[in-house]
DNA sequence: TCGTCTTACTTGTACCAACGAGTAGATCGG
DNA sequence: CCGATCTACTCGTTGGTACAAGTAAGACGA
């Protein structure tokens, strides 16, 4: 067998969409169409629809049809000041966006208590099962949910502090944390990406496919580990960056809104 | 109507994993055994193995059967030195590498000329088409495939240096570089993921599912870029790492062994 | 003892049929 | 003209069947 059906009939759709026949938001035939069309059955055309679905270049939409995805990326170039108070008077989250050109707005805030699971315990420096605060919110750029962010803080740290407040904390929870005497002096981030929950691929309108970027930023005072921050971003519209030492020969501004490449 | 008999499937046989009930290595029930068991039919199983597939949770092998999936996380802690030389007298990798405590070996050397794509020529401030030098290599970690690294140089950059020998070069390519007259004084890294490419799912042993974690880190001299690195990473057994300021306050030494010097 | 062959199992591919649910446009009644 | 309804279409789910291809182990013959 030199290539199965479903697989070639896949490399036919994915071709069109490169060569621009089919451009992002056109809808595809549907899926009695293809299979007309390729004289295949529509379980065929299913495969090949899904296999494409899953690789996030279309997305299929019950009732409605199948469309050629388009996300555009943002950029997050992640500033390396070990205190991490952001540049001018507002939080880490819009002033890094704002820089890239887009609207950040954040929503559905919670504050609630929970329990540390051994991931938490582990990088917060506390046991498993300690009492821990969650402040949890929801992140959109230009109105398009982008991001979910859940901060773990020890319940010494946050209990009777603006922390505590299921609100926008406009000026950043860092220079709270730093008026309550726990001053950031460094930071560790770790990044890895895996395919998203259930709930996950719901909230950033990914089709469950497309993979997710998690950070974890563990941030340090002189004493003990004061924060963790745990984001999920939708793999497809989301790049971080770090830029170390003497940039400054690269030319090209630093504007990183761009779509999206590759395939 | 509640929950569609495939997910719900999917759902127990994630529960039975993540209990431990079945241990990474394990196979699960065939799709015959498992439409008996739960009294759904072979196309209903297959839905649920699949999407558990696309998580990397399992992993399918025809005529074997289809087992629990494991791989080791492996943390890139990349250091922020501007110049990018590594502490001791190896490269990037094995330095980094075997402080994580395992061990790193390269493969498949390869040296071609190509022209630039936008994608390369934006990053090294060359023009589209011109010519530049690829540097291609695979990297195995206990002797599992790893990573799939390319490294572009502008050809007035490589040319008549050992950059151009499709081989290994222990002590690292970035100080020849440097022995060069392209001493590198700052990088840029840029991280996003998704979905492998058939070829790279092949090469990195993951099944299609499993996502790639990508890094561009373009090093610039005083002058200009110097050299783009495109480096391609099994999305579900890596993890990068950059530590930021004082962190000492960091008890735990974390997930690889990183407590002895290298010497 | 050592290959070879058969057999029984696995997943992969491909087809068919049916019904449900969501959407959107056409139709119809007021 | 407007609103409700009908209808035709979409994808989602679930059942069935059949054969191909890869694997492993046991049976068998030299």
């Amino acid at each position: 067998m030199p290539e199965p059906l479903y697989r070639q009939l896949a490399e036919r759709l994915r071709a069109r969409i490169d060569a621009g026949d089919l451009r992002p938001g056109d809808q595809i035939p549907s899926e009695a169409e293809l299979g007309e069309e390729f004289g295949v059955s529509r379980n065929t055309v299913r495969l090949a629809v899904t296999a494409l679905a899953n690789e996030g270049l279309i997305e299929s939409r019950a009732g409605r049809g199948t469309f050629v995805r388009q996300r555009r990326t943002v950029t997050v170039l992640h500033p390396l000041d070990p205190s991490g108070v952001p540049p001018g008077p507002k939080d880490a989250f819009k002033s890094t966006l704002e820089r890239e050109g887009v609207k950040p707005t954040q929503e559905n805030f919670r504050v609630e208590f929970r329990r540390a699971t051994a991931e938490v315990a582990a990088r917060l420096g506390i046991e498993e099962g300690d009492r821990v605060v969650v402040r949890r919110m929801d992140r959109l750029v230009d109105g398009e949910p982008w991001s979910r962010q859940e901060s773990f803080y020890p319940v010494e740290i946050a209990e009777g502090t603006e922390l505590m407040s299921p609100d926008d904390i406009p000026r950043g929870t860092i220079r709270v944390l730093k008026e309550n005497g726990h001053a950031q002096v460094g930071f560790r981030d770790e990044i890895n990406c895996r395919m998203p929950t259930r709930d996950e691929s719901g909230f950033l309108g990914s089709p469950p496919g497309v993979p997710v970027l998690e950070l974890f930023r563990v941030a340090y005072s002189e004493e003990r580990p004061i924060r963790l921050t745990i984001t999920v971003y939708a793999g497809d519209s989301t790049q971080f960056a770090y830029e170390v030492g003497d940039v400054s020969a690269r030319g090209e501004t630093g504007r990183g809104s761009r779509d999206r490449e590759d395939g």
